[in-house]
DNA sequence: CCTACCGATCGGTAGG
DNA sequence: CCTACCGATCGGTAGG
């Protein structure tokens, strides 16, 4: 609960690195400290990959010093998991858009969430963790906080409803995340094994496809 | 090497539950049992979340066993991995249709596929899980194998390139196979918290999307 | 294919 | 926040 209240707090505000040590008590700093090292390990081994043992000497403290800032392994797996969810990097993103037109708020949407999912891949690794290791129980709460701040962004759309094709805006809404979504997801799982067959400079084709694919007339 | 051959060689061949207790000696049984054992908690736990003995318990053998047909806990699931990948079940699906024009391929061809992921919700956590925990290292000698018998399922579109935008063919078929796996993926990733949101029947909005935004004019 | 065992490592804690 | 320790469980093997 204390979690949740606190992500929304801080929901619109993205800390900048002189921010991570300043206002924080020596504690606060080894806690961080500890979070930031097991998100590092968690994600490029898995949870159950990944030993405490490994996330102490990351931290450069000893086991037992976990065990003063958490209960257990699985409340830090859930505080990284708050700490680092997509979320809290990409609904501010979106958030300050400026484009006032549905057409080039979804041109503008698709590229900064590309930019901002490829300079985290960190992301998908997390979420994958958190539906396969812990059946996506985590996700629920944090859902009732991301969905109506997500809602919000786009409740004021005054040109949709003439320019949209007769399609629910719900499902705008889906088929546009999960579409560009897609579009990082099949670069990264193919990209060790299809020698540059999956081109970044493909999303222009991606804007174009979802674009007819959704609005009654496309500019340009 | 001996995996990806005989990989190939069942490649359309879908085996009936008749086939699997068929032709085999006991030692080729016992092998069965262990792969589905594995497969089964793999899926639910993740790799390092499932030990051996949980596999040999669920086999109905002892601990030891499982090492007379599997050098290691990794093998084992490489083994699993070949055995259940998607591309075992989707390509021969997608190979068998009949539809010759690009927009009934479209239609039906999408419809056959959320129907086969939703029927097999462990391809999901078997694709994460080699994702997270293998760093993907299992996907590319495979891919040495799907990726050429899919792409023959497309080549001969006789109607593809006087119908499409004016859009590459590859980009088209990533497009489609992102497009509606990102159907099923918001669905089963929101299940749990959209109280029902996410719905089945929206199916037909994404295939309309696509459309129109892959093809010059659409039907219907 | 099982029994019985190996050393190593796991998550977690008492006590200071 | 560290040292030293706990019982349990891990992947894997020898020998029959």
């Amino acid at each position: 609960m204390i979690i949740v209240a606190e992500y929304e707090r801080t929901f619109v505000h993205i800390k900048g690195p002189e921010d991570v040590l300043m206002d924080l008590s020596k504690g606060e700093i080894t806690r961080e400290k500890i979070i930031d090292s097991a998100h590092a390990l968690f994600v490029s081994q898995g949870y159950h990959g990944t030993s405490m043992r490994q996330i102490a000497l990351n931290a450069n403290i000893a086991l037992g010093g976990i065990y003063n800032h958490f209960a257990n392994k699985e409340e830090l797996f859930r505080e990284v998991f708050y700490a680092y969810h997509p979320s809290r990097e990409l609904l501010p993103i979106l958030a300050a858009m400026e484009e006032t037109t549905i057409e080039d708020l979804i041109r503008s949407g698709a590229r900064k969430m590309i930019k901002a999912l490829e300079a985290r891949p960190d992301f998908l690794n997390l979420m994958f963790i958190e539906y396969v290791e812990f059946n996506n129980q985590h996700s629920k709460q944090l859902a009732d906080v991301v969905v109506p701040n997500g809602t919000k962004l786009v409740s004021h759309l005054a040109d949709a409803h003439v320019k949209l094709r007769d399609i629910p805006l719900p499902v705008v809404i889906r088929a546009f995340i999960g579409f560009f979504f897609s579009f990082y997801l099949t670069k990264v799982i193919t990209q060790d094994w299809a020698d540059g067959k999956m081109n970044t400079a493909d999303l222009e084709y991606f804007i174009t496809i979802f674009l007819h694919g959704v609005l009654k007339t496309v500019d340009g």
